[in-house]
DNA sequence: CAATGCCGTTGAAACGTTCCATCACAGGGA
DNA sequence: TCCCTGTGATGGAACGTTTCAACGGCATTG
């Protein structure tokens, strides 16, 4: 219990006011060296700890960022995350991260929760597609940079990925291993992300005149390892079964070829799946994992230095809309012709298997 | 910018006093009906939000929580945080989850945040083995529980899954499949789980009558992929290799999987591999990983409600010692009889592989 | 010697809440 | 008529900081 020691318990310890023991703590230059000495050595005899709400409500802003994100257990968000805290601490700010598991209303109640804190800025990659209640964090002062969710209107930075290229690299690639029925296992409709990908998919239809009907989508309703599960035992169910998948993410896709490999479909060959994110798992997959990489850590970065400048000097800051571009990382699971990865391995081709 | 705006704003518009306000917004039964529809209505023309900061400057105390975990990327400790998040915001308090990453300097660094925010309570998986930085905070009279790690002293509450036990599992098991020689991957010698499993594992040499020698120990200085991915390298460099390996976490595993199968190592044939946690991840691997399971949500709501309980009566509360009971998964990368899985598969039997 | 400037320190105001003792008022019982 | 009670509203103190104008003392300068 021990009730808190304050600032003025300090100062009377030392023999000094409190305004001397508050400019130890914030300018030490501008007390004389033997005070200095006879305060510091007052705060560790009584083991004070500055109660950091004073300070922030006398400065009137909190020395933290927010974070909030689609879902921590997946690897994009833990990495993108090690990338602000990075560059925030640097800064001197902590990191408060949320999760809004793709719902608007928890989105709305994390924002709620970081504007009574006060933070400095907001990092989101959006739920509500409509970014209303961001706008009303903004209308209040807050920095806030989109995530992840290219913005729109000019008012407001962004640091995203090209989602649509993205799309199109996954699909353009199943299309040149000559696939013919292609699945998009995707994420709900509200999530821009996986709207655009899919965008990206037609276009890599449309580039090859191809016509679009060979693309089917399946929509699941979250991004994770146990939607992917689901979605494949919808595939697994069916008649008649595409040749490859494109799913929206990595976590889709594994759960996908967990399915695929336990009933014993073989993938590539019976059924090709392409991922996205390029997590470390995707590489240590039961196949590994063709995948779309993004800069994860770079995004997160180049986010945080983005909030912490418009805060710095919101006046005269730039709002910038930085887009990133994705990479394909092609592996073993969407590979038609097989690599012999282990020598023992002496398996009759499939038909077809001849690019 | 709109210098942002006070209860007293509020109040001035709505015609009451500041009292008034506050009550609405903390005991809205003391306010008339009609008094409080004119403030409310205040409250939302003015978009006024409550500043956390003074509301926990006069309460004395933060309505949150600390969560200081090892590594945030690691799934088992996003599993662990989604536990606490649950109970946690149950009972109305946020989260701040901070990322030690096996550093005591940083975890000093962050229990000092924690503790110049006023958090209620902390919940930490200590990387310093002195425990002293903990001890500082509980003085300061912050119910801290600790997390994976069993409280020698009983003055503290603890959360944890026997790890020996764990240990002894994946090693008794690796034994009965005929393993004549193991290696243990373990991380840097501080971290506490990874002794225990280390002392399990000689358990279950013990139990079966084998020399002690029969164990061998790799240090890595992490418990992540990469880690693991350098601990495969030096184990595929060495001449005589291990028949099975055992690995201090699944990520670990997972980077010692993707090294062995890249080299055409057979899993489990040619080296057998066990982790440890069960991660979603564990499944889906290239070689689907034998692991010991622990219940991950389990821990953190456990230790969410103990923390949560300390802080609601500290003076009649009963520290406690939870331990749950690991459990063995076995999977495909530790069985000597291979399944066959893929139709396809005839792979002539290696050598004593008939069990 | 007076004026000036600098350095280190002080004391009080302010930040936005919550809490609490107090008060105004209306209605009911004696 | 007076007193009592209960309901709602009020005003100010307190929480622990930071900031800032003011001050005293000392050295320097004219």
């Amino acid at each position: 219990m021990r009730s808190s020691v304050s600032i003025r318990d300090v100062a009377v310890r030392a023999g000094v006011s409190v305004g001397t023991v508050s400019n130890v703590l914030n300018h030490p230059d501008r007390v004389a060296q033997a005070t200095r000495a006879r305060v510091l050595s007052a705060i560790s005899d009584l083991g004070f700890v500055r109660n950091e709400s004073a300070r922030q409500l006398r400065a009137g802003t909190a020395r933290a960022i927010g974070l909030v994100v689609l879902d921590v257990a997946n690897p994009f968000f833990t990495d993108v995350a090690r990338g602000v805290e990075d560059v925030a601490s640097q800064a001197g700010h902590a990191v408060i991260l949320c999760n809004s598991d793709e719902s608007a209303q928890r989105e709305i109640r994390h924002l709620e929760l970081l504007a009574e804190q006060r933070v400095h800025g907001v990092l989101i990659t959006p739920s509500d597609p409509s970014l209303e209640p961001i706008r009303r964090l903004q209308r209040r002062g807050v920095s806030v940079v989109l995530l992840d969710h290219p913005s729109s209107e000019p008012d407001i930075c962004s640091v995203a990925v090209d989602n649509r290229t993205g799309g199109e690299l996954a699909v353009t690639h199943l299309l040149a291993e000559g696939h013919q029925a292609i699945v998009m296992v995707n994420g709900p409709a509200h999530i821009r992300q996986g709207r655009e990908r899919h965008l990206g998919a037609l276009d890599a239809l449309r580039k090859a005149n191809r016509d679009s009907d060979l693309l089917e989508v399946i929509e699941v309703p979250m991004l994770n390892v146990a939607a992917g599960l689901r979605a494949g035992e919808r595939l697994l169910a069916r008649t008649s079964r595409p040749t490859a998948v494109f799913c929206a993410n990595d976590m889709l896709a594994l759960g996908v070829l967990q399915v695929m490999v336990r009933a014993g479909v073989r993938v590539p060959d019976d059924l090709a799946i392409v991922g996205y994110d390029d997590i470390d798992f995707a590489a240590a997959a039961a196949v590994p994992l063709t995948s779309v990489r993004q800069p994860r850590q770079l995004i997160g970065r180049t986010a945080a230095e983005l909030v912490i400048a418009e805060t710095m000097s919101p006046d005269e800051h730039e709002h910038q809309r930085v887009v990133f571009t994705p990479e394909l990382v092609v592996r073993e699971s969407s590979r038609r012709r097989r690599r012999t990865r282990r020598p023992a391995r002496r398996v009759p081709a499939p038909a077809g298997s001849e690019v």
